[in-house]
DNA sequence: AAAGTTAGTTGATTTGCGTCAAGGATATAT
DNA sequence: ATATATCCTTGACGCAAATCAACTAACTTT
């Protein structure tokens, strides 16, 4: 009773089913980058027959800021946008979770922001009450999520000094430096960043709008720091981005 | 064994004491508002053993970023900046601390951020490695402090909405607004704003020159939205300036 | 009291990025 | 194939905030 897809995309489920059966820990991709790490084999069997697993079609809605949080969500492929929205529309993204990422770190009463799937997701949901429940049982998960939470803050820190403190420039090549350490961790490539995201997300991302994010990704590509290909980027100089992105 | 004070200001060792002794928490102005709330009366006990009770002078630097952080703070007076430098000396103020605020959340090896004592600055200092290891036995001590994570984490996303989607004049707002509302949780008041902090402090906080935050103080105040003080600002039409920063 | 020092204010000018506008590329639908 | 939609790019122009510069006020030092 989540009040999350009233509107499915009715064509997407034979290939997306938005339900599917436990005891698939076994051979999860994120296992071992989310917080189930922290489980023994016997506690992960416990959390798992508490999960539900979901897959989201591209562009669907998760869940809605200011909306009761009932549920916490484990990503376990794909990535998601996370955004704040103001009265007058201008909106900013704190933030793009991918596979391992937990969603429900607050533990507040509302969501205090939205998440759409910007590919197709999939996730384990926990009811944030059986969540917590569990948390109470198990403080080795409790110390993995305020590992994973401090982790977050740290980000969202850093992500600070580029929003408050860094040129347009700067902005875009640390977002890509940042973006390809984190996918590096999921699919060890060091050169090619998938971008899932559109330039809009990622000027919403970095406070610049969608012109400027085109505007330096053709000047980087121009000086032949990185050649912008279907899905994303493929870094031709990254010694030289990482430095700009260290500035 | 810190690292810290090495060049203690001695003149004003007379008046703020750089350690005092334990057993002050029953009349301790921080305990309902900062972690210690957690406790009960045998734990705070526990806990206040582990501690040492420092005083810190104005303009001191309280530990630094990229240092080993062995130690945290649990502070229970004053203000305290937070900042990020880059290479070249361009300075982001990630938050300000205040009385209550727990210091060493992000329990990594090494410091992320400086932090500066505002004016005089009074906090219990704990070993790190002492703190977490009685979270271990005190697992209502570890929810409180993920609590208090989780709710840094919310913070420091609205500050991104501040800094990626807001104008000088809403930033300035939104900054007293958000300031006042902490202040009243410590002192009460409704409509003083000190600020302990510096107009470049606040530039650097909101992304802006000390010239701009300048000029939305004179253009607030000659639209007698508030008035300027010597320590900080009185809000006359506060719902106004709440409808700004809520815009 | 004179000379620094630090913090803050105000005005003139510049500029980096936003806004406005047009056009191109790719994908899905008809 | 043609139409429609979405995303992206590029150029011309404008403006909000940065930069540069001068000045005031409050303290501290000598």
């Amino acid at each position: 009773m989540t009040g999350i897809h009233e509107t499915p995309a009715l064509a997407s489920l034979a290939i997306c089913p938005n339900s599917r059966s436990g005891g698939e820990c076994d051979h999860c991709q994120a296992r071992k980058l989310s917080v189930c790490a922290a489980l023994e084999p016997h506690e992960l069997n416990a959390l798992d027959r508490l999960s539900r697993k979901m897959c989201f079609p591209a562009r669907e809605t998760m869940f809605e800021q200011d909306e009761p949080s009932d549920v916490v969500y484990n990503i376990t492929s794909g990535a998601v946008r996370l955004y704040k929205l103001l009265p007058d529309g201008r909106r900013q993204i704190v933030g793009f979770a991918l596979t391992g990422d937990f969603l429900g770190l607050s533990m507040g009463e509302r969501n205090v922001f939205s998440a759409d799937a910007l590919g197709e997701v999939t996730a384990c949901q926990f009811s944030r009450k059986q969540f917590s429940d569990f948390l109470d049982t198990h403080p080795h998960l409790l110390r993995r999520l305020h590992a994973f939470a401090s982790h977050e803050l740290s980000i969202a820190q850093e992500q600070m000094v580029i929003l408050g403190r860094r040129t347009a420039e700067e902005k875009v090549v640390a977002f890509l430096i940042g973006l390809r350490n984190r996918w590096s961790r999921i699919n060890g490539s060091t050169v090619n960043v998938p971008l899932p995201m559109t330039r809009q997300d990622i000027g919403d991302f970095l406070g610049l709008t969608i012109e400027t994010v085109s505007r330096m990704f053709t000047k980087l590509a121009k000086q032949k720091s990185l050649v912008i290909t279907p899905d994303g980027v493929r870094l031709l100089e990254p010694a030289r981005l990482e430095a700009i992105a260290a500035t």
